[in-house]
DNA sequence: GGCGTGATTTGACACTGGTCAATCCCACCC
DNA sequence: GGGTGGGATTGACCAGTGTCAAATCACGCC
C-alpha cells in the first residue's frame, strides 16, 4: 500500500480488496451490492482520502469528474447566495454517496464538517463499471432516489414547520440516520455547529440555540454537552414535529 | 386504438409508435433517448390517460407500481402534514417523469393541477426495459439527478429567501421551464392557484398575492390576468432574487 | 495551567410575514 | 342579466423570528 501526498497535504492511497471487506460503510454504500470479485474492479479505481475540518472536496462550479463514498465523519453540502447567506442542503454520513448531479459541474459545495474519510472515484471509471455491473447501477439509482425523497422531506420541514418543530425534526432525523448505519439512536451526536444546523433549517443560529434550551426546559431533551443531545421521549418528540 | 373506461371515468387507451413519434414531449422525456424500433418496446407497455383538475394519480402511501410521463398540463406533488398544512414539493410539466421513489410506496401525493395527460407504465415493465436499453437507463438516471438538483434549489429558496425573493425565483423558474420545453419565456402562465404557489414557497396565500402586487407596483412585472404574469425586466428580477 | 479565539447562550427589540376579516373579481350557470 | 361560489386582493393586527449586542463557555495552544 503505497502512500502519497497530494496537493493540500492530503493523504491519498490505493489499497486492495481486503480493505474493502472490512470497511464499516460497505453494507451501507454502493459497494454493498457487489460480491468480492466484483468489488475488486471497484478497488482498482479508488483512492482513500482524509479531509480536515472545513476542507472542501469540491466547490460549486467545480468539474464533477470526481465522485466519493463517505466512509467516516460527516460532509456538509451547501449553496452560497450572493448576499453571503448559505443554505446547507444536506449532511452526508458514512455509507452515503457523494456525486449526484445531472451536469458537468457541481451546483453545490461539499466540505468536511469536522474531519472525514472518503473513497474517491473518477466518474468516468465508475460509469464504465456501472455498465458492467447491473447490481451497481441499480444500487446507485436507488440511492439517488432515496436522496430525492430525503430532499422532499427537507423541503417540507423548511416550508411548513415552526422553528422548534424544525429542530425536533432535525434531531429525530440524525437519530434515525445513526441507527440506520448501525450506531445508537440515542443520544444524538452533532458533529456540526449551531450555525450549520441553522443554515440547514433556514433559521438564525441564535434561534437554534433558543429552541434547544426550550426543549430542554420542557424535559423533551437533555443537552448532555454542546454536541451530545439525549432524546428523553421519542413518542412526544414525534408528535411535536408531526402535529403541532 | 381501442378505448376503455377505467375506475373514475378516466379515458385510457393504448396506441402504436406512430403516436409517440409526434408526441410533443418526446424529446424532453425519457423516450427521447430511444430510436424508433426501441420506442416500440415502450409503446407496448404504455397507456395514455387524462386526469381532471384536482384528480390524484396516486396518494401518499399508495403502491409505487405505476409510473408516468407527463405529456400535457401540470402535476402537483405534495406532502400533507398532520395539522392540515400542505407542502407542495414540486410541479411537473410535459416531459417530466413521475415515479422516482426509493420504496414500494409513494411518499408524496400527485394530483393534476387543472387537467393533465400522462403516459402510464407498470414500474416492473419499465425496470425490465431499462435492463435491455442502456440509453433508457442512462436517461432516467440523469432525470433523477436533475430532480435532485432542482430539489436542492427549492431547499435554498425556502431556507434563505424573503417572501418577495421567493416569488421572483418562482416566476423565473416557471419562465425557464417553459422555455426549456419549447414554450415562450414571457409572459409566464400560472396553471396553479395562489394557494398552490404559497404551499410551494412556504408562504400564506395572502402573502403571495401581496408580493405580486408589490412587484407590479415596482414595475418589475405586469399582472396581465390572474394567471398570466409578464416579466418586464429579467436582469432586474435575477438581481432581485440573487442578491437582496 | 493560563490565555485567546471562536462557538454558544441569553437578552432586548424590530420587523417580516401569518392570521383573521372584509371586499372584490370573475367564471360559470340558470 | 342576475345570481352564486371559489379564488384573489386588501387591510389591520400581532406572533414568531431575525438582528444586534453582551456575556459566557469550551477548546486548542503555548
Amino acid at each position: 500500500m503505497k502512500q502519497e501526498t497530494k496537493p493540500g497535504q492530503r493523504s491519498s492511497f490505493a489499497f486492495d480488496v481486503s480493505r474493502c471487506l472490512v470497511c464499516g460503510a460497505r453494507n451501507l454504500n454502493m459497494c454493498g451490492s457487489l460480491e468480492k470479485d466484483e468489488l475488486e474492479s471497484l478497488t482498482k479505481i479508488v483512492r482513500c482520502e482524509t479531509f480536515g475540518a472545513g476542507e472542501a472536496l469540491f466547490r460549486e462550479g467545480d468539474s464533477s469528474a470526481w465522485v466519493f463514498n463517505v466512509t467516516d465523519g460527516a460532509i456538509r453540502l451547501s449553496n452560497m447566495l450572493g448576499n453571503g447567506k448559505r443554505q446547507v442542503v444536506g449532511f452526508l454520513f458514512p455509507g452515503d454517496f457523494l456525486g449526484f448531479t445531472g451536469a458537468d459541474e457541481y451546483k453545490v459545495t461539499a466540505e468536511a464538517v469536522r474531519g472525514a474519510k472518503v473513497c474517491r472515484f473518477a466518474r468516468s471509471e465508475l460509469t464504465r463499471l456501472r455498465h458492467q455491473l447491473p447490481q451497481l447501477e441499480h444500487r446507485l439509482f436507488e440511492m439517488a432516489e432515496s436522496d430525492l425523497v430525503a430532499a422532499q422531506e427537507h423541503i417540507t420541514i423548511l416550508g411548513q414547520k415552526s422553528a422548534t418543530e424544525k429542530m425536533v425534526a432535525f434531531l429525530l432525523m440524525l437519530s434515525r440516520k445513526s441507527a440506520a448505519r448501525g450506531g445508537v439512536d440515542n443520544p444524538v451526536h452533532l458533529p456540526m455547529t449551531r450555525e450549520d444546523i441553522a443554515d440547514f433549517l433556514g433559521l438564525a443560529f441564535e434561534t437554534v440555540s433558543r429552541c434547544l434550551t426550550k426543549l430542554e426546559d420542557q424535559k423533551l431533551i437533555t443537552i448532555e454537552s454542546t454536541r451530545v443531545i439525549r432524546l428523553n421521549d421519542f413518542a412526544a418528540l414525534e408528535d411535536y414535529c408531526e402535529e403541532a
